[in-house]
RNA sequence: GGAGGGGUACCCAAGCGGUCAACGGGGGCAGACUGUAAAUCUGCUGGCCAUGCCUUCGUAGGUUCGAAUCCUACCCCCUCCA
């Protein structure tokens, strides 16, 4: 049964404006905009799994997402999975996950909670554990969840379906997983449930299971994964291609800065809180021959600025204009000590020692392609000795740079 | 349980007695060009006490002057049949 749509004030209008963007899919939109109506704030619910403890802006996506609800009035909790990490997710994957020990996944929760924040309100953060209602679950609650879907429906789903049918293994408990995640949204009474869009199918799990149990079922709002800094891949960890929400504002600042200019539209819309009118308003001004790195720099300021302060990204983007555009040295070096065994070192041992590259081999080639300086002056000569007492810049390549002293 | 195929450097993938530290591609790094971008071109992409030496081709042995390449055993993966 329906209510009768009734227009909607411009207020509801601007919020379901602010909540669609970005966003995926919303499934169904038409249920959202009736239970904004209401009025009533929306309990809102993004899980993750306890697996990730070094948070990177790629998850920052789904944070951001869940800031902007929070900013709009509405009930944000933060659930970590800790029971459903006994089980692993098995999205996305094609081989069975290890399930991860308790200690491991308390330690990781730690450090998610002190993560965050960078982008949450603390004060307006409900934090959930599902061991809370999941342990009590015990084997008849199991049992009486699972007797809920079908093996038939649990194969519609990509991952499942290929694993199934390329003969992989699919543990029994693999299948447990969506369940208990539709479970959490039951227990947790949720209005919406975010994640990815590789999360689409366990978020439907949990209307489904919401359905049968009594309960209006949750919206489900599917956010896009990030490219990492390489424009094609998913930002991760693993990938090497991501910009980790810990990182030192300089460096942070430079990774952001080495995006292509495409990508940093995509980085504007899920990263960016500017107004949508503004990123409108730097896409003209790109089109119309504006620099787009100087378009970036906005970006690349307000994320440090988020994750540091608007004084540490200021003091970034200053030092990157000194350094890359005009090659100046950065002001802050690392200073290091190396020690020559007999008065004077080979330069690929400094060069490794202290750490500006990982093996001497390594340090030769750089020399013979012309990529280590010493003082700003180019080195050519591979077996050069550096005597004692010394004390010089040296650089590999543009961003490795350290002050060393020999003695 | 039966039959067959395969495990090579970060990844994919050649090689099947010496010329192999191992073709080629991807990725990465560096140089040129630039906006630390993209695109493009070029080079590099085991280690070290470095014109030489040492260790790598699933693991352990063996044959040989010499093996990633041949033999034996073992471990792991895949395909087909039951």
């Amino acid at each position: 049964m329906k209510t009768t749509p009734r227009h909607l004030t411009a207020a509801e209008k601007e919020a379901l404006a602010e909540i669609q963007r970005g966003a995926d899919e919303i499934i169904q939109e038409t249920e959202l905009t009736q239970r904004l109506q209401r009025g009533k704030p929306l309990r809102v619910k993004a899980g993750f799994d306890p697996t990730a403890p070094d948070l990177h802006l790629g998850h920052t996506v789904l944070l951001n997402k869940m800031r902007q609800f929070q900013e709009l009035g509405h009930h944000v909790m933060f659930l970590i999975g800790d029971f459903t990490g006994l089980i692993g997710d098995p999205s996305g994957r094609n081989v069975t996950r290890k399930p991860m020990s308790t200690e491991q996944i308390r330690a990781n929760a730690e450090t998610y909670k002190q993560q965050v924040f960078k982008v949450l309100d603390r004060e307006r953060t409900e934090i959930c554990f599902n061991s809370q209602w999941c342990t009590n679950l015990g084997a008849e609650g199991v049992i009486q969840l699972a007797g809920k879907y079908t093996l038939a429906r649990m194969l519609e789903r990509e991952d499942f379906k290929s694993r199934f049918h390329n003969n992989q293994a699919i543990s029994v408990h693999e299948l447990l997983y969506p369940l208990v995640q539709g479970y959490d949204s039951i227990a947790m009474r949720a209005d919406v449930e975010l994640g990815g869009t590789d999360q689409k199918f366990n978020l439907l799990v949990g209307r489904e299971l919401q359905k049968e149990s009594g309960q209006e079922p949750q919206i489900v709002l599917t956010m896009p994964i990030l490219e990492g800094l390489d424009g094609i891949q998913k930002m991760s960890k693993s990938l090497g291609n991501y910009i980790g929400v810990n990182e030192p504002p300089n460096e942070m600042f430079g990774k952001l800065m080495s995006i292509s200019d495409s990508l940093m539209w995509r980085y504007f819309e899920l990263l960016s809180f500017r107004p949508h009118a503004q990123i409108q308003r730097f896409r003209r001004d790109a089109e119309q021959g504006v620099n787009p790195r100087d378009i970036k720099f906005h970006l690349a300021e307000e994320i440090t600025a988020r994750f540091h302060d608007e004084q540490a990204a200021v003091r970034a983007r200053n030092e990157f204009i000194e350094r890359f555009q005009k090659g100046a040295l950065p002001e802050n070096m690392e200073e290091k000590t190396v020690a020559a065994a007999g008065g004077a070192i080979p330069i690929a041992n400094v060069l490794r020692e202290s750490g500006l590259v990982a093996t001497t081999s390594d340090g030769v080639r750089l020399i013979k392609q012309g990529a280590v300086r010493v003082d700003g002056e180019r080195i050519s000569d591979t077996k050069m000795r550096i005597p004692a007492g010394t004390h010089h810049v040296y650089q590999v390549g543009k961003r490795r740079v350290a002050r060393v002293k020999v003695v």
